[in-house]
DNA sequence: ATTGCCTATGCAACTCGTTGCATAGCAGGA
DNA sequence: TCCTGCTATGCAACGAGTTGCATAGGCAAT
């Protein structure tokens, strides 16, 4: 239900077409809401119909045409109301819990790669969040209210990554562990 | 596309019928996958259908029957591998970073009370966890496999929670800081 | 007595999100 | 020249997930 309102923060922060939505729902929007071009079509499609975004269509030369929207009056009324909203409570879905779970009923050795995996896709995103803070906020001392807010959001990234990357080696010493305890992969 | 494996741990774990996992998944296993009593309905029937689960009726007095179901050898072969299988990579919905972004074409006091709500909910989640803890695993020295691989789960939820309570103190004092810098609200 | 809540299952309709494919011009490399 | 890939938008079909409602008996409180 909040595809609408990420999309217009991200035209707030800068106008752009669908396309350019799309990617950037892939870098850094999407950190914290994904969304492919096909939904953000469609919901673009809607918002414009319901007034919260106005479309302008740019002639380019030498790739095709594009519609760039912008957020409307009307658009940042809809986010206005929205942010005094009280959340509702957000569904969780952490496979690799369930995973480990499963585990218990087959051999938790077959997991050490997995988790090894996610372990290093996790220490990589980490290194560009770190990479990133360096490169977009180099005077912590300089920043405005849009930036302060960017900061703190990348900073719950940042604790994110730290805490999950602790997790994941306790996880990885917690199978080594019993796969030591029962070598043969029993099931029972 | 995971909730069939949820529903094969949960009735590995315990058999039960299609309301005693909706219940489950109110509690433990909803704290990492959720889901509704119909979805769980409409999946195990799936389920029994494609022979990973074994039903069996049972009548029961004051009450209407329900049918209880199993794992079947079927089901626990299709556990283990989709175990095997590369988990892709978790589509994130972070509500909360999205309103933190539109607070700031907003006026970033609106977000405190919302913010405090979420910070007293994770540490009442906390809480709990910490509760559960100490009655689910009194011994830490004495534990199987299964309560083992429970308790890493658990811990990282833990951990999850004082993450973000640590972030959300973090957020809060943000939020004030830049208030009190504009103490009127505008939204240039 | 009636109201409301709990157990237990289910249908129907809907929205949200994903996947595969199509179009269409341009650029760059084998 | 053909193939691949990028920009840019879109349709159609499907699957996942939500919401509202229905049934139906028993329980406890008012």
């Amino acid at each position: 239900m909040a595809l609408e309102h990420a999309i217009l923060v991200s035209l707030l922060e800068q106008p752009g077409s669908g396309y350019e939505l799309a990617r950037r729902f892939d870098r850094s929007i999407g950190r914290f809401w994904t969304a492919t071009h096909q939904q953000i079509y469609r919901v673009l499609r809607r918002m414009e119909a319901d007034g919260w975004v106005a479309a302008q269509e740019v002639a380019q030369d030498g790739r095709p045409d594009k519609k760039v929207y912008s957020a409307s009056e009307a658009g940042r009324d809809a986010l206005s109301d929205w942010l005094r909203e009280p959340v509702e409570p957000e569904t969780v879905r952490h496979e690799l819990a369930v995973k480990i779970r499963a585990a218990a009923f087959d051999d938790p050795a077959a997991l050490v790669s997995e988790v090894e995996r996610h372990r290093e896709s996790h220490a990589a995103l980490l290194a560009r969040y770190l990479h990133g803070e360096q490169r977009d906020f180099p005077d912590l001392g300089a920043l405005d209210t849009r930036q302060e807010l960017q900061h703190v959001v990348l900073r719950g990234g940042i604790e994110f990554e730290r805490m999950t990357l602790a997790w994941l080696d306790d996880v990885l010493a917690t199978l080594r562990r019993l796969a030591a305890d029962r070598p043969d992969g029993s099931t029972t």
